[in-house]
DNA sequence: CGTTTGAATCTGGTATACCAAAAAATTCTT
DNA sequence: AAGAATTTTTTGGTATACCAGATTCAAACG
Protein backbone atom coordinates (compact mmCIF):
# COMPACT_ATOMS: atom_id res chain seq x y z
CA UNK A 1 0.00 0.00 0.00
CA UNK A 2 1.08 3.16 -0.85
CA UNK A 3 -0.76 5.32 1.26
CA UNK A 4 -1.67 7.17 -2.15
CA UNK A 5 1.02 8.82 -3.13
CA UNK A 6 0.00 9.17 -6.50
CA UNK A 7 -2.51 11.88 -5.57
CA UNK A 8 -0.04 13.78 -4.19
CA UNK A 9 2.24 12.91 -6.61
CA UNK A 10 0.19 14.51 -9.41
CA UNK A 11 -1.34 17.23 -7.40
CA UNK A 12 2.43 17.91 -6.99
CA UNK A 13 2.79 17.92 -10.42
CA UNK A 14 -0.24 20.15 -11.25
CA UNK A 15 1.15 22.73 -8.69
CA UNK A 16 4.36 23.35 -10.42
CA UNK A 17 2.60 23.22 -13.79
CA UNK A 18 0.39 26.25 -12.23
CA UNK A 19 3.24 27.62 -10.83
CA UNK A 20 5.46 27.84 -13.38
CA UNK A 21 2.88 29.30 -15.91
CA UNK A 22 2.44 25.92 -18.12
CA UNK A 23 -0.93 25.89 -17.18
CA UNK A 24 -2.44 29.00 -17.74
CA UNK A 25 -4.88 30.89 -15.09
CA UNK A 26 -8.40 29.84 -16.71
CA UNK A 27 -7.26 26.85 -18.99
CA UNK A 28 -9.31 23.97 -18.09
CA UNK A 29 -8.21 20.44 -15.92
CA UNK A 30 -10.67 17.92 -17.81
CA UNK A 31 -10.11 15.14 -15.23
CA UNK A 32 -10.34 12.03 -18.00
CA UNK A 33 -8.25 14.05 -20.90
CA UNK A 34 -5.65 14.56 -18.08
CA UNK A 35 -5.81 11.00 -16.80
CA UNK A 36 -4.82 9.61 -20.03
CA UNK A 37 -1.88 12.06 -20.61
CA UNK A 38 -0.43 10.79 -17.29
CA UNK A 39 -1.34 7.62 -17.70
CA UNK A 40 -3.44 7.00 -15.01
CA UNK A 41 -6.96 6.27 -13.78
CA UNK A 42 -9.49 9.20 -13.60
CA UNK A 43 -9.54 8.38 -9.43
CA UNK A 44 -6.19 9.34 -8.23
CA UNK A 45 -6.22 12.29 -10.66
CA UNK A 46 -9.52 13.39 -9.58
CA UNK A 47 -8.45 13.24 -5.61
CA UNK A 48 -5.37 15.45 -6.69
CA UNK A 49 -7.57 17.58 -8.39
CA UNK A 50 -9.05 18.27 -5.21
CA UNK A 51 -6.01 18.88 -3.15
CA UNK A 52 -5.49 21.88 -5.20
CA UNK A 53 -8.60 22.96 -5.12
CA UNK A 54 -8.54 23.47 -1.47
CA UNK A 55 -5.42 25.20 -1.55
CA UNK A 56 -7.04 27.63 -4.09
CA UNK A 57 -5.17 26.60 -7.08
CA UNK A 58 -8.33 25.63 -9.02
CA UNK A 59 -11.42 26.48 -8.90
CA UNK A 60 -14.05 23.98 -8.77
CA UNK A 61 -17.21 24.95 -10.80
CA UNK A 62 -20.56 23.03 -10.73
CA UNK A 63 -21.33 20.69 -13.71
CA UNK A 64 -18.15 22.35 -15.73
CA UNK A 65 -14.24 21.35 -15.46
CA UNK A 66 -12.32 22.81 -12.90
CA UNK A 67 -10.04 25.63 -13.97
CA UNK A 68 -6.76 27.23 -13.12
CA UNK A 69 -7.70 29.78 -10.61
CA UNK A 70 -7.33 33.11 -12.19
CA UNK A 71 -8.04 35.65 -8.90
CA UNK A 72 -8.73 39.04 -8.94
CA UNK A 73 -7.01 41.80 -7.22
CA UNK A 74 -9.05 41.67 -4.94
CA UNK A 75 -8.83 37.99 -3.90
CA UNK A 76 -5.05 38.64 -4.25
CA UNK A 77 -5.07 41.36 -1.53
CA UNK A 78 -8.02 39.06 0.17
CA UNK A 79 -5.15 36.67 0.40
CA UNK A 80 -2.55 38.73 1.49
CA UNK A 81 -4.47 40.06 4.49
CA UNK A 82 -5.09 36.77 5.91
CA UNK A 83 -1.21 35.91 5.42
CA UNK A 84 -0.12 38.93 6.94
CA UNK A 85 -2.24 38.13 10.63
CA UNK A 86 -0.86 34.91 10.39
CA UNK A 87 2.59 35.57 10.18
CA UNK A 88 2.47 38.50 12.53
CA UNK A 89 1.08 35.70 14.87
CA UNK A 90 3.74 33.74 13.98
CA UNK A 91 6.34 35.95 14.62
CA UNK A 92 5.12 36.89 17.86
CA UNK A 93 4.63 33.71 18.95
CA UNK A 94 8.09 33.01 17.56
CA UNK A 95 9.31 35.53 19.65
CA UNK A 96 8.68 33.15 22.91
CA UNK A 97 9.08 29.80 21.17
CA UNK A 98 11.41 29.52 19.31
CA UNK A 99 14.48 27.98 19.88
CA UNK A 100 18.27 30.16 19.29
CA UNK A 101 19.02 27.60 16.71
CA UNK A 102 15.84 27.94 14.71
CA UNK A 103 16.19 31.51 14.86
CA UNK A 104 19.85 31.28 13.71
CA UNK A 105 18.74 28.84 10.74
CA UNK A 106 15.91 31.56 10.11
CA UNK A 107 19.04 34.13 9.74
CA UNK A 108 21.13 31.96 7.94
CA UNK A 109 17.99 31.77 5.04
CA UNK A 110 17.98 35.54 5.05
CA UNK A 111 21.78 35.58 4.68
CA UNK A 112 21.55 32.87 1.86
CA UNK A 113 18.71 34.96 -0.20
CA UNK A 114 20.63 38.63 0.05
CA UNK A 115 23.63 36.69 -1.16
CA UNK A 116 21.30 34.96 -4.09
CA UNK A 117 19.33 38.34 -4.13
CA UNK A 118 22.14 40.58 -6.10
CA UNK A 119 23.13 38.46 -9.24
CA UNK A 120 20.23 35.84 -9.69
CA UNK A 121 18.91 35.96 -13.44
CA UNK A 122 16.89 32.88 -15.11
CA UNK A 123 16.49 30.08 -13.60
CA UNK A 124 18.23 30.60 -10.65
CA UNK A 125 15.21 33.19 -9.51
CA UNK A 126 13.28 30.21 -8.87
CA UNK A 127 15.94 29.20 -6.33
CA UNK A 128 16.16 32.76 -4.88
CA UNK A 129 11.91 32.74 -4.60
CA UNK A 130 12.12 29.31 -3.01
CA UNK A 131 14.44 30.36 -0.82
CA UNK A 132 12.33 33.63 -0.06
CA UNK A 133 9.43 31.05 0.58
CA UNK A 134 11.22 29.15 3.15
CA UNK A 135 12.51 32.23 5.12
CA UNK A 136 8.54 33.01 5.88
CA UNK A 137 7.98 29.47 6.51
CA UNK A 138 10.71 29.23 8.90
CA UNK A 139 9.55 31.82 10.45
CA UNK A 140 6.05 30.23 10.94
CA UNK A 141 7.03 26.98 11.97
CA UNK A 142 9.70 28.53 14.89
CA UNK A 143 5.82 29.35 16.22
CA UNK A 144 5.66 25.76 17.22
CA UNK A 145 2.10 26.28 16.26
CA UNK A 146 2.02 23.57 13.87
CA UNK A 147 -1.49 24.47 12.92
CA UNK A 148 -0.46 27.88 12.55
CA UNK A 149 2.27 26.76 10.22
CA UNK A 150 0.17 24.32 8.08
CA UNK A 151 -2.02 27.18 7.04
CA UNK A 152 0.32 29.41 6.60
CA UNK A 153 1.74 27.09 4.18
CA UNK A 154 -1.39 26.60 2.20
CA UNK A 155 -2.10 30.49 2.29
CA UNK A 156 1.75 30.83 1.21
CA UNK A 157 1.32 28.16 -1.72
CA UNK A 158 -1.97 29.74 -3.19
CA UNK A 159 0.14 32.81 -4.04
CA UNK A 160 2.90 31.27 -5.39
CA UNK A 161 2.38 32.69 -8.86
CA UNK A 162 1.61 36.22 -7.66
CA UNK A 163 4.36 36.39 -5.04
CA UNK A 164 6.87 34.94 -7.69
CA UNK A 165 5.86 37.61 -10.23
CA UNK A 166 6.37 39.90 -7.53
CA UNK A 167 9.71 38.78 -6.22
CA UNK A 168 11.44 38.57 -9.22
CA UNK A 169 11.21 42.66 -9.96
CA UNK A 170 14.81 43.74 -9.28
CA UNK A 171 13.18 47.16 -7.90
CA UNK A 172 11.41 45.05 -5.24
CA UNK A 173 14.66 42.55 -3.84
CA UNK A 174 16.06 45.31 -3.00
CA UNK A 175 13.09 46.11 -0.45
CA UNK A 176 12.70 42.18 0.48
CA UNK A 177 16.53 42.34 1.24
CA UNK A 178 16.13 44.70 3.95
CA UNK A 179 12.96 43.86 5.39
CA UNK A 180 14.21 40.51 6.11
CA UNK A 181 17.06 41.50 7.99
CA UNK A 182 14.57 43.84 10.10
CA UNK A 183 12.73 40.91 10.83
CA UNK A 184 15.21 38.96 11.59
CA UNK A 185 16.70 41.67 13.83
CA UNK A 186 13.64 41.66 15.51
CA UNK A 187 13.28 37.85 16.42
CA UNK A 188 16.88 37.55 17.74
CA UNK A 189 16.23 40.88 20.28
CA UNK A 190 12.65 38.68 20.73
CA UNK A 191 10.63 41.79 20.40
CA UNK A 192 7.22 40.81 19.14
CA UNK A 193 6.43 43.79 18.98
CA UNK A 194 8.83 44.91 16.51
CA UNK A 195 8.46 41.61 14.64
CA UNK A 196 4.82 42.29 14.14
CA UNK A 197 5.13 45.49 12.53
CA UNK A 198 8.75 44.79 10.40
CA UNK A 199 6.37 41.90 9.01
CA UNK A 200 3.00 44.03 8.69
CA UNK A 201 5.50 46.67 6.82
CA UNK A 202 6.80 43.85 4.51
CA UNK A 203 3.72 42.09 3.53
CA UNK A 204 1.72 45.77 3.13
CA UNK A 205 4.39 46.40 0.73
CA UNK A 206 3.70 43.11 -1.33
CA UNK A 207 0.71 44.61 -1.67
CA UNK A 208 1.32 47.66 -3.01
CA UNK A 209 3.62 45.59 -5.50
CA UNK A 210 1.04 43.49 -5.97
CA UNK A 211 -1.45 46.36 -6.88
CA UNK A 212 1.09 47.82 -9.49
CA UNK A 213 1.73 44.41 -11.02
CA UNK A 214 -1.84 44.47 -11.48
CA UNK A 215 -2.40 47.42 -12.83
CA UNK A 216 0.73 46.60 -15.03
CA UNK A 217 -1.05 43.86 -16.58
CA UNK A 218 -4.41 45.33 -17.16
CA UNK A 219 -2.85 47.90 -19.43
CA UNK A 220 0.05 46.81 -21.00
CA UNK A 221 0.06 43.00 -22.47
CA UNK A 222 -0.71 40.17 -21.13
CA UNK A 223 1.95 38.50 -18.94
CA UNK A 224 0.23 35.25 -18.23
CA UNK A 225 -0.10 34.42 -21.67
CA UNK A 226 -3.80 33.48 -22.23
CA UNK A 227 -6.58 36.64 -23.15
CA UNK A 228 -9.56 34.70 -23.97
CA UNK A 229 -11.58 35.53 -21.11
CA UNK A 230 -9.77 38.75 -19.40
CA UNK A 231 -12.86 40.83 -19.53
CA UNK B 1 -25.37 16.27 -12.53
CA UNK B 2 -25.50 16.88 -8.44
CA UNK B 3 -22.15 18.56 -7.82
CA UNK B 4 -21.31 15.56 -5.66
CA UNK B 5 -23.94 16.25 -2.67
CA UNK B 6 -23.47 12.30 -1.47
CA UNK B 7 -19.70 13.04 -0.03
CA UNK B 8 -20.57 16.47 1.37
CA UNK B 9 -23.93 14.42 2.86
CA UNK B 10 -22.14 11.78 4.12
CA UNK B 11 -19.12 14.15 5.42
CA UNK B 12 -22.22 16.45 7.58
CA UNK B 13 -23.82 13.36 8.82
CA UNK B 14 -20.45 12.04 10.31
CA UNK B 15 -19.54 14.95 11.72
CA UNK B 16 -22.25 15.41 13.11
CA UNK B 17 -21.48 11.70 14.68
CA UNK B 18 -17.83 13.12 15.88
CA UNK B 19 -19.63 16.15 17.26
CA UNK B 20 -21.83 14.57 19.36
CA UNK B 21 -19.68 11.94 20.28
CA UNK B 22 -21.35 9.16 18.60
CA UNK B 23 -18.37 8.30 17.34
CA UNK B 24 -15.56 8.69 20.14
CA UNK B 25 -12.21 9.96 19.20
CA UNK B 26 -9.43 7.47 18.37
CA UNK B 27 -12.67 5.41 16.97
CA UNK B 28 -11.42 4.06 13.28
CA UNK B 29 -13.75 5.04 10.55
CA UNK B 30 -13.34 1.83 8.30
CA UNK B 31 -14.17 3.37 4.39
CA UNK B 32 -15.30 -0.29 3.78
CA UNK B 33 -17.71 -1.01 6.77
CA UNK B 34 -19.09 2.71 6.88
CA UNK B 35 -19.81 2.53 2.78
CA UNK B 36 -21.62 -0.55 3.67
CA UNK B 37 -23.73 1.04 6.24
CA UNK B 38 -24.51 4.00 4.65
CA UNK B 39 -25.30 1.99 1.24
CA UNK B 40 -23.52 3.56 -0.17
CA UNK B 41 -20.05 2.86 -2.67
CA UNK B 42 -16.70 3.57 -1.07
CA UNK B 43 -15.54 6.62 -3.60
CA UNK B 44 -17.78 9.14 -2.13
CA UNK B 45 -17.33 8.20 1.32
CA UNK B 46 -13.53 8.09 0.50
CA UNK B 47 -14.10 11.88 -0.45
CA UNK B 48 -15.99 12.51 2.53
CA UNK B 49 -13.41 11.29 5.16
CA UNK B 50 -11.19 13.22 2.49
CA UNK B 51 -13.17 16.38 3.71
CA UNK B 52 -12.94 15.70 7.41
CA UNK B 53 -9.05 15.16 7.03
CA UNK B 54 -8.64 18.47 5.65
CA UNK B 55 -10.63 19.89 8.38
CA UNK B 56 -8.43 18.27 10.74
CA UNK B 57 -11.55 16.31 12.46
CA UNK B 58 -10.05 12.85 11.31
CA UNK B 59 -6.54 11.79 11.18
CA UNK B 60 -5.12 9.82 7.96
CA UNK B 61 -2.75 7.39 8.54
CA UNK B 62 -0.56 5.58 5.95
CA UNK B 63 -1.81 2.10 5.88
CA UNK B 64 -4.17 2.38 8.63
CA UNK B 65 -7.86 3.25 9.00
CA UNK B 66 -8.29 6.77 9.46
CA UNK B 67 -9.48 7.76 13.02
CA UNK B 68 -11.54 10.29 14.71
CA UNK B 69 -9.21 13.12 15.84
CA UNK B 70 -8.33 13.37 19.55
CA UNK B 71 -6.39 16.41 19.59
CA UNK B 72 -4.37 17.45 22.50
CA UNK B 73 -4.62 20.39 25.07
CA UNK B 74 -2.01 22.32 23.01
CA UNK B 75 -3.19 21.38 19.73
CA UNK B 76 -6.64 22.80 20.38
CA UNK B 77 -4.68 25.80 22.16
CA UNK B 78 -2.78 26.23 18.99
CA UNK B 79 -6.09 26.31 17.00
CA UNK B 80 -7.75 28.62 19.37
CA UNK B 81 -5.20 31.39 18.96
CA UNK B 82 -5.28 31.12 15.15
CA UNK B 83 -8.53 31.16 15.32
CA UNK B 84 -8.04 34.14 17.71
CA UNK B 85 -6.34 36.04 14.65
CA UNK B 86 -8.62 35.33 12.42
CA UNK B 87 -11.92 36.34 13.96
CA UNK B 88 -10.30 39.38 15.18
CA UNK B 89 -9.09 40.30 11.38
CA UNK B 90 -12.62 39.73 10.54
CA UNK B 91 -14.40 41.90 13.59
CA UNK B 92 -12.47 44.74 12.12
CA UNK B 93 -12.86 44.59 8.66
CA UNK B 94 -16.61 44.09 9.32
CA UNK B 95 -16.80 47.62 10.89
CA UNK B 96 -15.24 48.45 7.36
CA UNK B 97 -16.86 46.66 5.29
CA UNK B 98 -20.21 45.10 6.56
CA UNK B 99 -23.84 46.57 5.09
CA UNK B 100 -26.32 47.36 8.59
CA UNK B 101 -27.78 44.43 6.91
CA UNK B 102 -25.60 41.90 7.78
CA UNK B 103 -24.44 43.78 11.37
CA UNK B 104 -28.63 42.89 11.77
CA UNK B 105 -28.16 39.72 10.87
CA UNK B 106 -25.72 39.26 13.37
CA UNK B 107 -27.64 40.70 16.52
CA UNK B 108 -30.49 38.36 15.16
CA UNK B 109 -28.39 35.83 16.07
CA UNK B 110 -27.20 36.74 19.56
CA UNK B 111 -30.87 37.43 20.27
CA UNK B 112 -32.26 34.15 18.92
CA UNK B 113 -28.76 33.06 21.03
CA UNK B 114 -29.86 34.32 24.10
CA UNK B 115 -33.05 33.00 23.91
CA UNK B 116 -32.57 29.66 23.44
CA UNK B 117 -29.37 29.85 25.62
CA UNK B 118 -31.85 29.84 28.88
CA UNK B 119 -33.95 27.01 28.42
CA UNK B 120 -32.04 24.97 25.70
CA UNK B 121 -31.45 21.12 27.14
CA UNK B 122 -30.96 17.70 25.40
CA UNK B 123 -31.12 17.93 21.85
CA UNK B 124 -31.81 21.44 21.64
CA UNK B 125 -28.38 22.15 23.07
CA UNK B 126 -27.11 21.28 19.19
CA UNK B 127 -29.57 23.32 17.71
CA UNK B 128 -28.29 26.28 20.35
CA UNK B 129 -24.74 25.21 19.82
CA UNK B 130 -25.29 25.67 15.66
CA UNK B 131 -26.48 29.13 16.36
CA UNK B 132 -23.43 29.71 17.99
CA UNK B 133 -21.18 29.00 15.43
CA UNK B 134 -23.63 30.74 12.64
CA UNK B 135 -23.09 33.81 15.16
CA UNK B 136 -18.97 33.86 14.84
CA UNK B 137 -19.49 32.50 11.02
CA UNK B 138 -21.92 35.51 10.05
CA UNK B 139 -19.38 38.06 11.48
CA UNK B 140 -16.63 36.13 9.11
CA UNK B 141 -18.53 36.59 6.17
CA UNK B 142 -19.43 40.33 7.16
CA UNK B 143 -15.43 41.05 6.50
CA UNK B 144 -16.32 40.47 2.64
CA UNK B 145 -12.92 38.36 2.65
CA UNK B 146 -13.82 35.41 1.23
CA UNK B 147 -10.87 33.60 1.72
CA UNK B 148 -10.56 34.95 5.90
CA UNK B 149 -14.44 33.26 6.07
CA UNK B 150 -13.41 30.39 4.76
CA UNK B 151 -10.25 29.47 6.54
CA UNK B 152 -12.41 30.98 9.74
CA UNK B 153 -14.80 27.96 8.70
CA UNK B 154 -12.44 25.15 8.71
CA UNK B 155 -10.88 26.09 11.53
CA UNK B 156 -14.48 26.96 13.29
CA UNK B 157 -15.33 22.85 12.33
CA UNK B 158 -12.43 21.54 13.32
CA UNK B 159 -13.03 22.57 16.96
CA UNK B 160 -16.64 21.83 16.48
CA UNK B 161 -16.58 18.77 19.44
CA UNK B 162 -13.82 20.61 21.91
CA UNK B 163 -16.28 23.90 21.91
CA UNK B 164 -19.39 22.04 21.61
CA UNK B 165 -18.23 20.68 24.91
CA UNK B 166 -17.67 24.03 26.32
CA UNK B 167 -20.68 25.74 24.87
CA UNK B 168 -23.03 23.32 26.83
CA UNK B 169 -21.74 23.60 30.15
CA UNK B 170 -24.42 26.02 32.13
CA UNK B 171 -21.48 28.82 33.63
CA UNK B 172 -20.39 29.15 29.80
CA UNK B 173 -23.61 29.85 28.76
CA UNK B 174 -23.53 33.02 31.07
CA UNK B 175 -20.29 34.31 29.83
CA UNK B 176 -21.33 33.90 26.19
CA UNK B 177 -24.41 35.88 26.23
CA UNK B 178 -22.82 38.92 26.88
CA UNK B 179 -19.59 38.34 25.18
CA UNK B 180 -21.66 38.45 22.11
CA UNK B 181 -23.74 41.27 23.23
CA UNK B 182 -20.96 43.17 23.38
CA UNK B 183 -19.37 42.30 20.20
CA UNK B 184 -22.49 43.12 18.40
CA UNK B 185 -22.57 46.43 19.98
CA UNK B 186 -18.66 47.16 18.68
CA UNK B 187 -19.85 46.22 15.35
CA UNK B 188 -23.04 48.23 15.20
CA UNK B 189 -20.73 51.41 16.66
CA UNK B 190 -18.53 50.23 14.01
CA UNK B 191 -15.86 50.70 16.37
CA UNK B 192 -13.04 47.88 15.19
CA UNK B 193 -10.74 48.66 18.40
CA UNK B 194 -13.70 47.60 20.71
CA UNK B 195 -14.59 44.27 18.44
CA UNK B 196 -11.09 43.20 18.09
CA UNK B 197 -10.63 43.39 22.28
CA UNK B 198 -14.05 42.21 23.09
CA UNK B 199 -13.36 38.85 20.46
CA UNK B 200 -9.79 38.92 22.25
CA UNK B 201 -11.49 38.42 25.07
CA UNK B 202 -14.10 36.22 24.01
CA UNK B 203 -11.88 33.69 22.94
CA UNK B 204 -9.43 33.87 25.45
CA UNK B 205 -12.38 33.23 27.37
CA UNK B 206 -12.63 29.74 25.81
CA UNK B 207 -9.07 28.40 26.10
CA UNK B 208 -9.93 29.05 29.49
CA UNK B 209 -12.93 27.48 29.53
CA UNK B 210 -11.07 24.11 27.41
CA UNK B 211 -8.26 24.23 29.60
CA UNK B 212 -10.59 23.32 32.67
CA UNK B 213 -12.01 20.95 31.04
CA UNK B 214 -9.03 19.08 30.03
CA UNK B 215 -7.89 19.26 33.16
CA UNK B 216 -11.42 17.83 34.52
CA UNK B 217 -11.55 14.90 31.89
CA UNK B 218 -7.63 13.86 33.00
CA UNK B 219 -8.76 13.76 36.61
CA UNK B 220 -12.14 12.18 36.85
CA UNK B 221 -13.20 9.58 34.45
CA UNK B 222 -13.05 9.95 30.71
CA UNK B 223 -15.82 11.79 29.06
CA UNK B 224 -14.89 10.72 25.67
CA UNK B 225 -15.74 7.13 25.63
CA UNK B 226 -18.78 6.68 24.06
CA UNK B 227 -21.30 8.51 26.53
CA UNK B 228 -22.81 10.34 23.65
CA UNK B 229 -24.41 12.91 24.96
CA UNK B 230 -23.00 15.13 28.11
CA UNK B 231 -25.39 15.62 30.90
C1' DC C 1 -32.89 34.59 -41.48
C1' DG C 2 -33.69 34.03 -36.63
C1' DT C 3 -35.39 31.30 -32.97
C1' DT C 4 -36.32 27.21 -30.76
C1' DT C 5 -35.96 22.57 -29.64
C1' DG C 6 -33.94 18.14 -29.38
C1' DA C 7 -30.29 14.95 -29.76
C1' DA C 8 -25.39 13.99 -29.57
C1' DT C 9 -21.64 14.62 -26.67
C1' DC C 10 -18.92 16.03 -22.92
C1' DT C 11 -18.81 16.68 -18.06
C1' DG C 12 -18.25 14.88 -13.38
C1' DG C 13 -20.51 11.49 -9.91
C1' DT C 14 -21.08 6.79 -8.37
C1' DA C 15 -20.62 1.89 -7.99
C1' DT C 16 -17.86 -2.10 -8.31
C1' DA C 17 -14.04 -5.17 -9.01
C1' DC C 18 -9.30 -6.05 -8.40
C1' DC C 19 -4.65 -5.35 -6.38
C1' DA C 20 -0.88 -4.68 -3.13
C1' DA C 21 0.80 -3.80 1.37
C1' DA C 22 0.53 -4.18 6.20
C1' DA C 23 -1.49 -6.31 10.55
C1' DA C 24 -2.94 -10.11 12.77
C1' DA C 25 -3.26 -14.79 13.61
C1' DT C 26 -1.75 -19.30 13.21
C1' DT C 27 1.37 -22.84 12.79
C1' DC C 28 5.74 -24.81 12.51
C1' DT C 29 10.22 -25.10 14.42
C1' DT C 30 13.44 -25.23 18.05
C1' DA D 1 6.45 -23.26 25.54
C1' DA D 2 8.54 -19.37 23.05
C1' DG D 3 9.80 -17.35 18.94
C1' DA D 4 9.88 -16.86 14.12
C1' DA D 5 8.03 -17.50 9.78
C1' DT D 6 4.11 -17.93 7.03
C1' DT D 7 -0.50 -17.56 5.84
C1' DT D 8 -4.77 -15.23 6.29
C1' DT D 9 -7.38 -11.19 6.72
C1' DT D 10 -8.16 -6.43 6.57
C1' DT D 11 -6.91 -2.16 4.93
C1' DG D 12 -6.72 1.50 1.48
C1' DG D 13 -5.33 2.48 -3.53
C1' DT D 14 -6.41 2.08 -8.36
C1' DA D 15 -8.76 1.09 -12.61
C1' DT D 16 -12.90 0.73 -15.07
C1' DA D 17 -17.71 0.77 -16.33
C1' DC D 18 -21.97 3.03 -16.09
C1' DC D 19 -25.17 6.94 -15.05
C1' DA D 20 -27.27 11.56 -15.05
C1' DG D 21 -27.10 16.42 -15.72
C1' DA D 22 -25.44 20.23 -18.70
C1' DT D 23 -23.79 22.19 -22.72
C1' DT D 24 -23.82 22.85 -27.32
C1' DC D 25 -24.66 22.52 -31.95
C1' DA D 26 -27.57 21.65 -35.64
C1' DA D 27 -31.73 21.02 -37.88
C1' DA D 28 -36.39 22.19 -38.37
C1' DC D 29 -39.90 25.42 -37.96
C1' DG D 30 -41.77 30.06 -37.81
Amino acid sequence: MTASPLAEQIAQKLRRDILRGKLAPGDPIKERDNAVDLGVSRTPLREAVRILAKEGLVQLRPARSPIVADPSLKEVRDSVMVLKALEILSGELACREASDAEIAEIRDLSERHLALSETAEGDALIELFEIDMAFHTAIARASHNPALAETHAAYLARMWRQRYLSAVQRRARERVRTQHENIVRGLETRDPARVGAEIDAHLSALIVNLTRLFELRESGRDLTTNEKDIE
